[in-house]
DNA sequence: AGATATTCCTGGAGGC
DNA sequence: TGCCTCCAGGAATATC
């Protein structure tokens, strides 16, 4: 599922294939992924150059010397194919450069999104404007802030991309799991002091999981890259009943609907 | 306003 | 080539 350093390990894919070059041809194959697809994306696209390849939270952005944006979203199950062999089920929007090269967004249960915007009103945009600071530039101060008066579980809080946007529910567990704190704690109550571990935490995971991805750049190259997805072991996602390494056992609750993974002797 | 629930969608896992 | 149910995920939307 991708989740920030996946969609950063996309976009510096991405980058090396479509930065600096023409997109010759685009083709939606559907009307819609979880919105409609913007209806003039092949008039505003084909033709022009791609300048830039970035990221804002968990979108990747595109943008072209006609100052327009193509703004992507992978949802849960969205990834990008490079160059692939053959058009295959779930691939919904094909892009060909002046090169010679294919793109496809690929995303089989389409929680994913495609918007075009002006790039110089994609801050007030409404996917955008509402969104907090990036996780890798938080500061314990700005947590502090943020969180204050709230009295949700900081596990939700976290989720909220409102408050700062890009974490997941992945690296929210492994975050909080090595900043000591428990996931039901009050996110307001919570003190400074715990939240510098916590933004340290925050930044630690997620530049390790983005070095990770980026040693999986090279299948952007191969014929029929599959985009590699940041796996490694984590220490309590997906671990419910597992060893922690401090000798306890790994519990998983469930919040907001969602599953928590926490290790009780750890997180307090 | 803040908290909570529901909705979208498909494929994989597990039970029988 | 078995069928069924459940679950995973992010964000918009609705409801209290």
């Amino acid at each position: 599922m991708p989740e920030l350093p996946e969609v950063e390990t996309t976009v510096r894919g991405l980058s090396q294939v479509l930065r600096g070059r023409r997109i010759a041809r685009i083709e939606a194959r559907r009307p819609n992924l979880r919105r409609p697809l913007p209806i003039d994306l092949g008039q505003r696209l084909t033709g022009a150059n791609v300048i830039a390849l970035r990221r804002r939270a968990k979108y990747g952005i595109i943008d072209t010397d006609r100052g327009d944006s193509l703004v992507f979203h992978l949802g849960m199950s969205g990834r990008w194919r490079i160059d692939p062999a053959q058009v295959e089920k779930h691939d919904h929007l094909l892009l060909d450069t002046d090169e010679g090269r294919r793109l496809a967004l690929n995303d089989p249960r389409r929680f994913g999104s495609l918007d075009l915007l002006r790039t110089d009103e994609l801050a007030r945009w409404n996917g955008f404007e509402a969104l907090g600071p990036e996780p890798l530039e938080i500061t314990a101060d700005e947590l502090k802030q943020r969180l204050a008066g709230r009295t949700a579980p900081i596990k939700l809080l976290l989720l909220d991309q409102r408050i700062i946007a890009g974490l997941g529910n992945i690296y929210v567990c492994e975050a909080l799991f090595r900043a000591g704190i428990d996931p039901r704690r009050e996110g307001g109550s919570i003190s400074l002091v715990r939240l510098k571990r916590l933004a340290g935490a925050i930044r630690d995971v997620l530049v390790e999981a983005i070095a990770v991805g980026g040693s999986t750049l090279r299948d952007f190259a191969s014929p029929d890259g599959e985009l590699g997805y940041f796996s490694k072991s984590f220490a309590v996602y997906g671990r419910e009943g597992q060893l922690c390494a401090c000798g306890g056992r790994v519990k998983r609750l469930v919040q907001g609907g969602r599953s928590t993974f926490y290790c009780p002797r750890c997180q307090r």
